[in-house]
DNA sequence: CGGAATCCTCTTCGATACTG
DNA sequence: CAGTATCGAAGAGGATTCCG
């Protein structure tokens, strides 16, 4: 039985359910999709398998993952969120919005993820006139973005991509806190595009990246 | 030196700086506005003094929330939320809604609190074509919410109200709940309104009250 | 090799007592 | 009123071991 705030109160409710350590950080890892024990494990460095067990089945207890095999040719062990778990999406992008204003630069021993920029396209998308697929190749990962009224981020390549954006994690980094524009990179030779120009700039509008 | 997750992520930005046990909670007690030492260890019940005390040099540290002197003739020592504090309202609120699923009948052991069901009152809030002043009165707690395109709502009565509505903690946790109808409380004689039902009217809308 | 449970140490939390 | 000081209990971090 985990400690409760017993307060009748939705704040403390929520908080009794995520409020943990790491806990959030998962559901953060998973909103893209679902992901295996090992891929959380590695995907979150100092989070011991110990306290990963703990904090899955707890999360699973709530109903807000659970466990689950994946279709064949895969085949294979996966948690993913429940309807019940994509409702923190906005707690999760919430607090994105309010730490994004901490990190300009990332310290020497601050960790990078291309999954994690990945969620953060949700939060800063604003909506765009235009509509298209992006495919946003973060070093070695794989995304898609399908932009019109709404957004959709996916791990992997879903869907049939209109451009694909190519860049390293740094690069990339660089991009979304807007320490570097999107003109420039491509110019350098950072970044690599490949598809219509006019597409990537609307994506990238919409999800406030610097022209 | 407080721990961190060392990631180069807004989430985990956030959740260094208030990710801990009972910070969240604190945020949430001075949205209303500032509050003394005092009010806040005797508004959570099960936050210890030592710990109270190393949370709020924590969040003054880090720059969210300022200690500082209320002018005369008050002249008593709060603590209150800074402007960069006041970017955690929506982590708070998203909060409040995922949690507010898990919020049906209060169990026996739950404390209730007049200030968290005011401060649920901004998430609720979509927008009322009309405007006015409700003075809500929860128990011995007085409270205003000035309504119209926005909603701002304060602790204590920094405006002439335009209608009343009075009720006993229970009721008010009843009538937020959805469990009651504004109605069927008033008719019980539960609820009191002095002023315009047109006034109160809209504002229940606008709040999601049950008519 | 993926998916854990165990053991041990260290830090944080919680309860109470005490102080300017 | 506004905090410190102290101490046992719970939780987190790290390494290792176990199981299918």
């Amino acid at each position: 039985m985990s400690r409760s705030y017993r307060q009748f109160c939705g704040v403390a409710k929520a908080l009794d359910l995520v409020g943990e350590r790491w806990t959030l950080l998962l559901v953060r890892d998973l909103i893209l999709g679902p992901r295996r024990y090992t891929d959380l494990l590695h995907g979150l460095p100092g989070l011991t398998t110990n306290l990963l067990a703990k904090r899955l089945r707890e999360l699973t207890r709530h109903g807000l993952i659970r466990r689950t095999t994946l279709p064949p040719p895969a085949s294979v062990l996966v948690y993913e969120l429940t309807e019940e778990g994509r409702r923190l999406e906005p707690v999760v992008l919430a607090l994105g919005a309010f730490g994004a204003e901490y990190m300009t630069e990332p310290s020497p021993e601050d960790l990078m993820n291309a999954r994690w920029s990945a969620v953060s396209l949700r939060r800063r998308f604003r909506g765009s006139p235009q509509q298209g697929i992006v495919q946003l190749e973060i070093g070695e990962q794989l995304f898609q973005a399908r932009f019109g009224d709404e957004i959709e981020v996916r791990d992997g390549t879903p869907w049939a991509p209109d451009v694909r954006l190519m860049g390293d994690l740094p690069t990339w980094g660089a991009l979304l806190t807007g320490r570097e524009r999107l003109r420039d990179l491509v110019k350098r030779g950072r970044l690599r595009r490949e598809g219509p120009a006019q597409i990537s700039s609307a994506f990238a509008r919409s999800v406030r990246i610097r022209p």
